[in-house]
Formats: structure tokens, sequence, C-alpha cells
DNA sequence: TAAAGTCCCCGCCACT
DNA sequence: TAAGTGGCGGGGACTT
């Protein structure tokens, strides 16, 4: 059945592994928190399950798990002893993250009973009908209720690692991370506004989720830093920082990287000219697009063009 | 593509 | 005292 998820607090993270498990799944959180960082302290990163020793993958090989549940503190019987440990931690105030099908461990242990959750699409169905009283989001890549995480399917569970790295050791440790795994910091179709900001202080942040929306809606305008900031209500110098605090990326970066995917949609998928998507998408001249796109890409928008459509 | 001109980023620090 | 804010300015990124 279900899957794995991490008790952390960027001190100590304890990922939950089980028989039969996807390889790619102990191997996401393993590469955001399991390796160290010249910028960040040593995280005590460990594996654990609840019968120590060999456990099969998915992928046809073994895995040896040395570490018991005792790594996430107290005793019992399992599959109940997990679920048991699993509350006890997030009455610590652990916390608890439910990567993919990990949700499902989070739902049966009781603890996202009234809260918002998310999980693969391909169960949002079988998800909803076994746990009626959990707010289901199937349409985003992670979802924080309180200290409670669940990320959507494979994939989205890098999302929401480098979320939590972010989070605890800031945007700068979080970036460089992203790189070395060569992917987006801050994934296209930004998950930002769709966050549940646990504390009641994020309203500026909230604020700045909409802004993200609202600026995707009116790409073509010519936005600036001080227009931005007027949105949002805050001084140039708050909203940079928050804005950075929240995404991963300066305002301009987020805005560049925006506007190009929207001409790569467009170069895909119309006839317009450089210059006429230029203008559509908020760049000044078809001169500007070009050496974004070309930096971004390596490749000239017509190159593009030819070679997808 | 080149270069001048403009705008942004972010450390610093005084001030809530 | 601790945490957040916002003006300032140099270096650098972006635009034309």
């Amino acid at each position: 059945l279900p899957n794995l998820k991490a008790a952390m607090s960027l001190q100590r993270i304890a990922v939950v592994a089980y028989d039969r498990i996807s390889p790619f799944h102990l191997a996401v959180p393993g590469a955001v928190f399991g390796e160290r960082h010249p910028d960040l302290p040593a995280i005590d990163f460990r594996v654990c399950t609840e019968i120590p020793g060999r456990l099969q993958t998915t992928a046809g090989f073994t895995i040896d798990v040395e570490q018991d549940l005792g790594f996430l503190r107290q005793a019992e019987r399992p599959p109940q002893l997990l679920l048991d440990e699993l509350n006890a931690a997030y009455q610590r105030g652990a916390q608890v993250v439910g990567l993919c099908l990990g949700a499902y461990i989070l739902a049966y242990a009781g603890l996202l009973d009234g809260r918002k959750a998310t999980t693969h699409w391909a169960y949002a169905q079988d998800f909803a009908a076994r746990f009626p009283t959990i707010n289901l989001d199937a349409d985003v890549l992670y979802l924080e209720d309180e200290a409670l995480i669940t990320s959507a399917g494979t994939a989205a569970a890098l999302d929401c690692c480098l979320y939590l790295l972010r989070k605890h050791a800031g945007p700068t440790v979080a970036n460089s991370i992203a790189r070395r795994l060569v992917i987006s910091p801050h994934r296209q179709g930004g998950q930002a506004q769709f966050i549940e900001q646990p504390l009641p202080k994020t309203a500026q942040d909230n604020r700045i989720g909409e802004l993200i929306g609202w600026v995707r809606q009116n790409l073509a305008h010519p936005h600036t830093l001080d227009s931005l900031a007027v949105r949002v209500l805050m001084s140039r110098r708050s909203f940079t920082r928050h804005f950075h605090q929240l995404t991963g990326m300066t305002v301009v970066q987020w805005l560049i990287s925006e506007r190009l995917a929207l001409t790569q949609r467009l170069l895909e998928s119309t006839s317009l000219s450089i210059e006429e998507i230029a203008e559509q998408v908020g760049f000044g001249s078809a001169v500007t697009l070009r050496q974004h796109f070309r930096k971004a890409y390596r490749i000239s928008p017509q190159a593009w063009r030819n070679t997808f459509q």
C-alpha cells in the first residue's frame, strides 16, 4: 500500500520505508536532504522501517534498512505502531510529510481529519471515498495545512522537498540544491498560491500569491517593481524580500521565466511572429525576447518553433 | 551583437 | 530584546 514520509526539523529527518517501495520515492528525500551541503548544518538523515532488514523495491533490487521506527521514537506494534509514532511525532511538534501515496498513511493515522491534503491524482477518487472528512485537493503539487504536508504524485515529491528546504533553510540553499539536481527551483505552473500558509503573519505572502496569479493573467503589462509593490501594499524592499522568500526567485527572474514559458507555448501553438509574441508576453521588444530565450534554452525562438511544429 | 542607459538586487543599518 | 520594515547605494543584470 502507501508510501513514505518524513518527520523533520532539519536537524533530524526520518524517512519511513516499507517492503516493495519505489526507489524513486526513497531517492527524492535522499537527494534533497541526505547529502552534505556547505551552507547547511549536517542533517541526521535516516531511513527507517517497521522491521529492519532487507526490503524489496519495485525496481527489482533490494535495500538494507537497519533503522527501526525507534528513530521516530516510542514502541508498540506495527502497523498501528507506525500510526502511533506519527501521531506522537506530530504531538511533539514535528512536521509530518506524506509524499505521493504517503498521504494515505497520514490519513489512516487520523492526522488529516478536517484538513486539506493532496495525493497522486490517480488515487484521488479512492482517497476521497475512503476519507470523506479530509478536504482533498488533487490539483496542486503539494499542500501544507498546519505542520502536515502532503504531495501529489512522483516528481511532485521533489517540489515538496524543495519547498520544505526553502522554508527551513532559506531560498539560497534550496536553489543551490535544485541547481545541483538540475531542476527548476520553483516549477512553472507555480504552486505558490496553493500553499496553505500555517502562520497568520503571512497575510503578505498571501497577497504575493494572489499577485502571482494576477500577473500570469496580465503578462503583457509592462510590470515594474514599483507597480507590483504598490499592488501588494509593500515597499519595494519588503516586496523583493518577501517575494524571494516565498518563491526562491527574484521578481525579475520570475517574470522572465513566466514570459518565456508563455513564449514557448505561443511558438508551438500559433504562427504569430516573434515581434507579436514579444508584445503579447510583455517583453519590450523582439530583441529582448531573443536574448532571454537564447540564454535560457540555448536555442533561438525560431529554431524552437521549427522543431516543435 | 555592442554599448550606453536604466532598473533591480541585496547587504547594511537605523528605526519601529 | 527579537523580529520586521524600508531607505540607501554600489554592483550588476536587463533593455533598448
